[in-house]
RNA sequence: GUCCCAGUAGCUCAGCUGGAUAGAGCAACAGCCUUCUAAGCUGUGGGUCGGGAGUUCGAAUCUCUCCUGGGACGCCA
């Protein structure tokens, strides 16, 4: 608001030469309060108009007239503007409680579909750090794409196919355990799978007889087919208990040999557009043109390899759901595969190729290295779930042993802890897993957000809080200083999907809660006067915290 | 070898479409609970923003180059 009043006053002042876009662009938050609310830097100005900064500073200064304006002021080249904070925080207020939970929403995705590829856990293998990455951005994207009005298709596209599996086959008819197997499902054929992985570093037979069973599978063998369902019928029982205590559901859950019987028509399609050429007795796309390695798309075998399987994975799903955008939330050692996905849909001349995204992740690494299941070095994310819920337990039992529910608070506060450590920091970085870092309670984490919002929840009862538009409103120091921020939430949201980034939202809401905490300890609310105006403030900082949390997929506790 | 990503406080990270004195958290040290939940708040110390060069009125931010780390580079996914 206050910002294109602004803009749109210097355009009239400066004439056609600089347009109210730009201008806007340009405005600035001073990064020190004092200097006040909104910042607009002249030195863009002083080329075209052959002035100095400061002098062009002094001279729009002045002109600058608003209700909104309470003071206006030159500083060095900077135009410096104090808004009027009683007329803005009643706009503020009343907006958030007429709005409610759909302040901050956007109505730019009305209309659209965005499908997501997320999570996609590997079946007879244990859900990862590496997967829980995948699970928890794409979650909170989807969340922040439905914030946006976008309709959103989840789809969870269990890797349940290829070679690997003709490894696990072999490893199982080798050394396989039906008893400990049915006791123990991930954990055995981890293990079993691992010990494949070994022996077949003596003994290069091995992985002959792991290819073999894929071509067995593939050929519908009936006893392939037998151990291969029965592995993933246990693996997704084991997955849905983790998706249980992350408070995630899909949309949709599909395995890759849905498309067994439909790669066909891809490769039948890639030979019409004349895209398939031989190379070494297998079939691949070329990309020379595109300056990327070929891609393959059947194997010297006659197998089928995940390329082909993705290319008929997005055909699909654009003919299922006509998307706008297909985003595919997989980390970044991935990000080959998919330019070369993305070319060869273009190549076949889909025009929706461009709307295929691949949203890349940085690995969680361990001594500064891959994680690999191959070696048996997977950390397994049920452990580090059971551990955070326990430490959470652990908290509550010294701090608050009064609590109600302190089975569901502990829940949503380790778990919490555990995906706003995924969520906070860019998606792009590796990340080096630190069960230490992850099951920290202080400072910037899920609790301390999740401990504020208690805070003011708390308040809000002990003080019989009212939601009521008339309410008085207030504005001192501490309580502007929160106004401001509840105001930025709003463009938080549209930011963080625009780049894809959830963790634009994760560091807007400590910075939110820390203001909170700042005029909590300050500020008596239940004591002296305008304890009306006061409590709706923090009813609205309570909303907005709570509508944040809830976009990365973490709870919110009413006490704790 | 080719391509991609990263290097900011002791540690983990913000800041990167160029702007005011480079910010948080953790750790260290010093304070604050007779009153709204101390999982909190306040303060102190801590920086050649990997090195070098360039562009600019102005560079952590843009360009080039070098160093270091990670990843990818057809028959795994």
């Amino acid at each position: 608001m206050e910002k294109h009043v602004l803009a749109l006053q210097l355009s009239q002042i400066l004439g056609e030469e600089f347009n109210r876009d730009w201008i806007y662009e340009h405005i600035e938050i001073p990064k020190q309060e004092k200097m006040g609310d909104l910042a607009f830097p002249c030195f863009k100005l002083s080329p075209a108009l052959r002035k100095p900064p400061q002098d062009l500073a002094s001279e729009l200064a002045p002109q600058l007239k608003h209700d909104l304006f309470e003071n206006v002021q030159p500083v060095g080249g900077y135009i410096n503007i104090f808004l009027n904070q009683q007329f803005i925080t009643e706009h503020t207020l009343k907006q958030i409680l007429t709005e409610q939970e759909n302040y901050g929403k956007h109505t730019f995705g009305e209309g659209k579909t965005v499908v997501f590829d997320l999570s996609a856990p590997n079946i007879a293998k244990p859900f990862s750090m590496g997967h829980l990455r995948s699970t928890v951005i794409g979650n909170s994207l989807a969340n922040l794409a439905a914030n946006y009005g976008y309709e959103t298709v989840k789809i969870n596209y269990i890797g349940d196919y290829g070679t690997q599996f003709g490894k696990l086959l072999s490893a199982y008819k080798n050394w396989g355990d039906e008893e400990k197997i049915r006791a123990n499902p991930l954990a055995e054929l981890t293990k079993i799978y691992v010990k494949f992985h070994e022996e077949a570093k003596e003994n290069t037979l091995l992985i002959d007889e792991g290819r073999h069973w894929f071509k067995k599978l593939e050929q519908q063998d009936e006893e392939a087919l037998r151990l291969w369902r029965w592995f993933k019928e246990v693996s997704l029982e084991e997955f849905e208990k983790i998706y249980q205590l992350l408070g995630i559901e899909f949309d949709l859950t599909r395995g890759e040999a849905y498309y067994n019987d439909k790669m066909d028509a891809t490769v039948e399609l890639l030979k019409e557009h004349q895209l398939l050429e031989d190379s070494d007795g297998a079939k691949v796309v070329r990309l020379d043109e595109e300056g990327i390695p070929p891609c393959l798309i059947k194997k010297s075998d006659g197998t089928t390899i995940y390329a082909t399987r993705d290319l008929t994975a997005a055909i699909d799903r654009f003919n299922s759901y006509s998307f706008d955008e297909a985003l595919y939330v997989v980390g970044h050692e991935q990000s080959l595969h998919f330019a070369q996905i993305k070319h060869v849909l273009n190549k076949l001349g889909f025009n929706w190729a461009q709307n295929v995204k691949h949203i890349s992740f940085g690995m969680m690494l361990q001594d500064g290295k891959k994680m690999s299941t191959r070696q048996g070095k997977t950390i397994l994310l049920e452990n580090v779930l059971k551990e955070a819920i326990q430490q959470a337990s652990d908290s509550i039992e010294e701090k608050n042993p009064q609590l109600r529910n302190k089975e569901t608070v502990a829940r949503q506060v380790g778990v919490g802890a555990v995906i706003f450590h995924d969520l906070k920091q860019d998606r792009r970085n590796d990340v080096e897993f630190s069960i230490e870092d992850m099951l920290r309670f202080e400072g910037n984490t899920a609790p301390y957000l999740q401990y504020s919002y208690v805070r003011a929840q708390s308040i809000l009862q002990k003080g019989g809080f009212k939601v009521d538009a008339s309410n008085p409103f207030l504005s001192d120091e501490k309580a502007w200083s929160l106004i401001k921020q509840i105001r930025k939430f709003p463009e938080a949201t549209a930011k963080a999907y625009k780049e894809y980034d959830p963790s634009q939202i994760a560091k807007y809401l400590l910075d939110l809660a820390k203001t909170f905490n700042q005029y909590y300890t300050h500020t008596k609310i239940l004591q002296g006067e305008q304890q009306d105006a006061k409590l709706t403030l923090v009813y609205g900082f309570s909303l907005v915290l709570k509508q944040g949390l809830s976009l990365l997929g973490i709870e919110a506790p009413e006490e704790m």
